[in-house]
DNA sequence: ATATTATGCGTAATATTTACGCAATAAGAT
DNA sequence: ATCTTATTGCGTAAATATTACGCATAATAT
């Protein structure tokens, strides 16, 4: 039988972080999963996640559980929102602090001790344990608005890429299609994107330049605040 | 000697929900405070809030000691940000949940059993108690990024207003001034105001026409994605 | 060889934002 | 009572931003 050793006056629920990590293939946004190994809902994928030590702050949990279940390290998470209903744990009153952050899809390596973790398109999804649908949904809609403000979508591309990939990156986000030139000018115009490499002396037009993303232009643009919109 | 009647086998944090308080005077936004009565913090100010039962979600808490200390009843207040950092409460390990609410000043009535809580204009606003500094400042970040998208201020103002108290709202809130005629032409353009009134026979030019806030149309709005932006 | 497609760059048409002008009149000053 | 000032409703021209495309080129597919 289990030691209760820690007592409080009145009951305390216990304290979890979940994490929805975003990556990019390409053409689709796909959301890291594991499966449980362990009642409830053995068998079942959810979010990456666990309970919080007492001497550790939700974020710093976040990153933790990350960690230990996918092998990701040093991952920048941001809280999005606490899910606290009442039933939302079979096993006992526990309120989560949900969380998301953006990886590159390189970054995770199969096949190691990680390996109860998967990438899923959004189409393949499953349904998931405890209230991680729920969960998702949200973090999916907040993507959606912080990619307008911040140039997050940077975070899933390589570190140099065509405006091409750019522009797959933001439609498969946003589930709108732009004209392939006004995204262009769009982007330019920003100042955000430095050319990644010389210039061809024969100048292809078939073969796509590469930009890498500016993070000092960003920084000043964003002092005098600005917006990614589209 | 206090009573330990809740074990667990891990330790648990106590959770409690947290409450910043907005209003307008029609010139400023205004914060609403509470003087605490007891250790720690005795006598400082600090924002509305407490510990959650059990039995409740962290807004159903926020809810509850938010009509406890104020008095104000059924107020709709939005989870913003939850605070989990170690050290935030000399007394034990506390999360709090942070929410926000706009109400409207005529909503507090002074003087009953909710005495201890005071409106305070934004520079009168002094050191908190705990990490409330911290929870206000993101309060009032968070509700400069609202305020853009939707049209929050209106629960603010009176039912019924006038443009130039809708401008000075906006212009309180987000610290910049506008042109008086642009600031007419766009909210006007938006569609989501009617004339409160008939218009008078001899239409004066310096008594203002008044408005409310028409919630039909801004629901419309919202369906087709809309941007309130300044 | 030929057709197709992706890319870089440009530009006219349209829409939106910004910066003001103005007349009427209530409120305050003299 | 008269004059001055401030506030309001309503326009509008200029500046700026967005949208919808055209086009030449070169790599790729047929």
């Amino acid at each position: 039988m289990d030691e209760l050793k820690y007592s409080y006056k009145y009951p305390h629920p216990a304290m979890a972080s979940d994490c929805v990590i975003f990556g990019f293939d390409g053409v689709s946004i796909r959301v890291l999963l594991i499966q449980r190994g362990v009642e409830p809902f053995k068998g079942k994928w959810a979010l990456p996640g666990g309970f919080m030590n007492i001497d550790e702050t939700a974020e710093e949990c976040a990153r933790r559980e990350l960690e230990e279940e996918t092998g990701l390290k040093n991952t920048v998470v941001e809280q999005f929102y606490t899910f606290s209903e009442v039933g939302r744990d079979p096993r006992e009153r526990v309120v989560s602090v949900a969380h998301y952050a953006l990886v590159r899809l390189s970054e995770v390596k199969g096949g190691d001790d990680a390996s109860m973790a998967r990438w899923f398109a959004q189409e393949e999804i499953p349904s998931l344990a405890f209230d991680h649908d729920h969960i998702l949904r949200m973090a999916i809609s907040r993507l959606k608005e912080r990619i307008c403000f911040e140039p997050i979508g940077f975070e899933l591309l390589p570190e140099v890429f065509t405006m091409t990939e750019l522009q797959n990156l933001y439609e498969a986000i946003l589930g709108i299609k732009f004209d392939r030139r006004n995204f262009y000018n769009k982007m330019l115009k920003l100042g955000i994107l430095s050319e990644a490499e010389p210039r061809p002396a024969q100048a292809s037009r078939r073969v796509p330049l590469r930009y890498r993303f500016n993070a000092m232009k960003y920084a000043e643009l964003k002092q005098k605040g600005f917006r990614l919109e589209f």
